[in-house]
DNA sequence: TCGCCTTCTTGACGACTGTCAAGAGTTCTC
DNA sequence: GAGAACTCTTGACAGTCGTCAAGAAGGCGA
C-alpha cells in the first residue's frame, strides 16, 4: 500500500537521477525521464506533485546511499598513510564510476542559489557529507595522534573544492586530473593537522 | 561601425549579466535579458548567432573585469598579516557587493559540465581565477618569508571551496556565513606556507 | 532629395515544457 | 464474480522558448 506507493517513487527517483545525471537539472524533462522508466509520462504527477519535489526526492534518495561512501575506509585503515592512500583511491573510483551523479549533485546544489524550494534539501545534504568528510579527517588525525587545525566545515570546504576542481577537469577529458586529485589530496591532509 | 558594434555586444552582455546573475542561466530567457535592455528581443540575434554565443560573451566580459579583484590587496600590503586581513575582508566585500554574479559564475560552471559549447570559457576563466588567487598566496608566502606548500590548483581548488560554501550560505541567509568565511581564511593561509 | 546600408522591431513559426483531466487497465475486497 | 479502489496511459491545454523573416526606422553619402 504506502510501502508499494513509497516503492515506485523511489523507482521514479531512480530513472531521475539517471536521466538528471546525464542531462543536467535544467534539460530534463519530465517526459525524459519517465522515458528512462518503464512508465509514460503522466505517472509522475500521480506519485508527485510536481517537478521540484521528484527532484527534491531523487536528491534526498541519493544522497541515503553516498554517504556511507567512505566509511569502510575510515573502518579497515590502521595507520594514517594507509587511510589517506585509501581514501584518495577512493576519491578517484568515485570519479570514475559515478561522475553523472557528482555533476548532478553539483548543479543542484547550484540551483539552489536562484531556487528556494531546493535550498532545504540541498543544505541537509551538505551537511551530511561535512560530517562524512569529518569522519574520515577526524579519524585521519586520531591515527596520526595529531589534532585537526581545522573546524568540520573548512576540511569540507576545502577538499570538496579540489574534487569539484578534478571533477570538472575529468568530464572535460582531461586525464591529467585524477592523479593529480591524489597528489592534492596527499598534499593536502597533513595541512589540516596541527 | 566595428567598434560600435562591439560596444552593443558588451551592452548586451551587460543586461544579460544583470538578468543571468537573478534568475540562473536554466531561468533566464532571450526576452527577458532583452526587457533588462534598451532593445527587443529579436536584437540579440543581430548581434550574436545564438544564446550560447551571448552567455560565452558575457562571462568573458565578465572575467575582464573581475579578474584585478585582489591586486590592489597585493600591492599595498608590506606585511603578511596586513595582506591576509585585507584579502579576506575583500572576499567578504565581493560575496556583499556582487552576490549574483558568484552565483551565476557557479552555475555557468555547472552548466559546463553538460554542455560542452560553455567549457572552452569556463576553462580559461577557470584558470584566470586561479592566477588571480595565485598571486595573493605567493605575495603572501614572499611576505611570510616562506615557501609555498601548495601548487596554483591546490590553492585555487582550497580557497575556491570555502568561498563558494559561504557564498551558498550567503545567499540562503545564513548571516553567520562571512564571519565564518574571514575566520576560515584566517585559519586556512597559514597552512599553505610549508 | 534620393537611395543605400545598418540597425532595430514586430510578429510569427514549430518545438518543447509542466500540468492535468478523462478514462482504460489492473488489483483487491467482499 | 461484481463492484470499488488503485494504478497507469493517453491526449490535450496553455504557456514559454529559441529562432528567424519581413519590413520599419534611422543615418549617410551623393
Amino acid at each position: 500500500m504506502s510501502v508499494k506507493h513509497e516503492e515506485r517513487r523511489d523507482q521514479l527517483a531512480e530513472s531521475a537521477l539517471r536521466t538528471l545525471g546525464e542531462r543536467g537539472y535544467a534539460r530534463t524533462s519530465l517526459r525524459e525521464i519517465a522515458q528512462h522508466s518503464e512508465f509514460s509520462h503522466g505517472v509522475v504527477h500521480y506519485y508527485f506533485h510536481d517537478k521540484t519535489e521528484l527532484v527534491v526526492h531523487a536528491v534526498r534518495y541519493y544522497k541515503a546511499r553516498c554517504v556511507t561512501r567512505y566509511d569502510g575506509v575510515v573502518a579497515d585503515s590502521s595507520t594514517a598513510q594507509e587511510l589517506l592512500d585509501a581514501f584518495a583511491a577512493k576519491l578517484v573510483e568515485t570519479v570514475l564510476d559515478e561522475a553523472p551523479m557528482h555533476c548532478l549533485w553539483y548543479d543542484v546544489r547550484a540551483q539552489s542559489m536562484f531556487e528556494p524550494a531546493l535550498r532545504e534539501a540541498v543544505t541537509l545534504i551538505d551537511r551530511t557529507l561535512e560530517e562524512m568528510i569529518w569522519r574520515v579527517v577526524s579519524r585521519y588525525a586520531e591515527l596520526a595522534a595529531r589534532p585537526t587545525a581545522l573546524d568540520p566545515a573548512a576540511a569540507y570546504g576545502v577538499l570538496d573544492g579540489v574534487f569539484q576542481q578534478a571533477l570538472l577537469a575529468h568530464v572535460a577529458g582531461d586525464e591529467t586530473a585524477l592523479p593529480r586529485l591524489v597528489d592534492q589530496v596527499h598534499g593536502l591532509m597533513p595541512l589540516v593537522l596541527a
